[in-house]
DNA sequence: TCAAAAGTGTTTCAAATACACCCATGG
DNA sequence: CCATGGGTGTATTTGAAACACTTTTGA
């Protein structure tokens, strides 16, 4: 069974991330998450710091090794630093019963995390689970499932912070395929929110702000009327972003 | 000459904070910085984070050590963690001449720094420097003066943070005093956000959101027309910014 | 053929903006 | 007595919200 190879030489002591890496499928938020060995609790993708990085590099390589993917959009949140957050870990070493005992002593330093979340395209990942753990795959973030030690609660604070920034990141375009159809943006942004909007006017606002070119085609294959594909205008998304999208949802 | 005092072992190695304290005098932003011993640099308050504190705790401290005052509004908004952050620490350690070597050496090791910014009522703070500063002062985040290693840039991620959060977190309770008059207020907004804002309709919208109590009183001495003096209502303040002050200014 | 989803338009109401006049004060 | 800043009011424009009808589709 592969151990985690990892070298606790080349990282940082008492620092480490936690990316929360959402996508968007079948109309719903989903969170890439870990399944530990030897337990059933769902932990974080997350890493260590290695001496000549930044965090942003540590927190690209994570993503990288989980979902494949390069020049992820991420973003930082919060530092987790609660000196009893990683007490559990303690209690539950089960996880690391085959690491070797530099790796388990390294793992019972105390640590403070910085939180990333990740914006990424649901069908371009393909989930990679670590030696630590069984399977890498998507959940809900509103699920209720058992989770490590404190990432519960980065999950929330990532979803908060999602909702208020929802009008200064790029949040569909980065969600989203390239192609994509009005119900499902609005969808997206009624997952984020946590309320319904009212279709047209959604529509309307979401098209004054000049952000999306209506394409020739629709989505076939559904039941029902078939509705248009939009992609987004990736110069005046930018630049729209950068004044902030004015309104509030 | 007084030393640091400085116990490395009750500290985690390559975390620091650094502390944007923001306060209001005389119509305009001010930011409590330090002057460092031996050289013409400007410093931010900070710390190191202890082995039972979180990064809020070692804040507080930091806070109360240059201020005198507890209880400071306090928010974490970036870690800055490139790798060549503290390089200029290393050419430049004229600051730590009276230091003993093991807080050289702790000095030298890589940090990350957790910023945070504070909002303070500019006349409450007794500034006071430690060990490796000749003063502790008010400046302008604007001011053009030589800075220590990224603080200037830690300054200027804490204004764009400030102005992005204006509508969300109690700026004007925390900054002002509790007497103020309403082109006070109007100029902590038009200084925050780096624009002129109308006289007339600032009055008429934050009065909308009913946070603040008219009292009957005027402020005097000054030359013109004496303004009304408001107070906050603590009540209303925190339930409108937990909703959100939902305009954008 | 009909239920359910999607396209499109109008009316209404609230908020942001622009603008004007009067009042008080110290120099 | 007047320049400056402060108090208060109104007309206009803009955008948000509420709401209705028609079209397309597969079951």
């Amino acid at each position: 069974m592969a151990n985690l190879h990892l070298n606790v030489s080349e990282v940082l002591d008492h620092i480490s991330l936690d990316c929360v890496i959402f996508g968007f499928h079948d109309n719903e938020l989903k969170v890439l998450m870990l399944r530990l060995k030897h337990t059933n609790a769902y932990a974080l993708p997350g890493g260590f710091l290695k001496h000549e990085e930044t965090l942003e590099q540590a927190a690209e390589r994570t993503l990288k090794e989980r979902t494949g993917l390069d020049n992820i959009f991420l973003k930082q949140f919060k530092v987790f630093s609660d000196p009893n957050r990683d007490k559990l870990k303690k209690d539950n070493p089960e996880f690391l019963k085959n690491e070797p005992p530099e790796v388990v002593a390294f793992f019972n330093k105390r640590f403070i995390s910085v939180g990333f979340y990740a914006l990424v395209e649901f069908s371009k990942v393909d989930p990679q689970p670590d030696a630590l753990s069984e399977a890498c795959e998507w959940i809900s973030p509103f699920a209720d499932v058992e989770m490590f030690i404190d990432h519960k609660d980065i999950i929330d604070k990532a979803l908060t912070t999602l909702r208020i920034q929802l009008n200064q990141q790029p949040i569909g375009l980065k969600l989203l395929p390239r192609k994509f159809t009005m119900p499902q943006l609005q969808k997206l942004y009624e997952t984020i929110l946590g309320r319904e909007l009212d279709r047209r006017n959604f529509q309307r606002k979401i098209l004054s702000y000049k952000i999306l070119n209506k394409l020739n085609e629709r989505k076939t294959g559904g039941a029902h009327k078939a509705p248009f594909l939009y992609e987004f205008n990736r110069e005046s998304y930018k630049q729209a972003l950068e004044d902030g999208l004015s309104g509030i949802w």
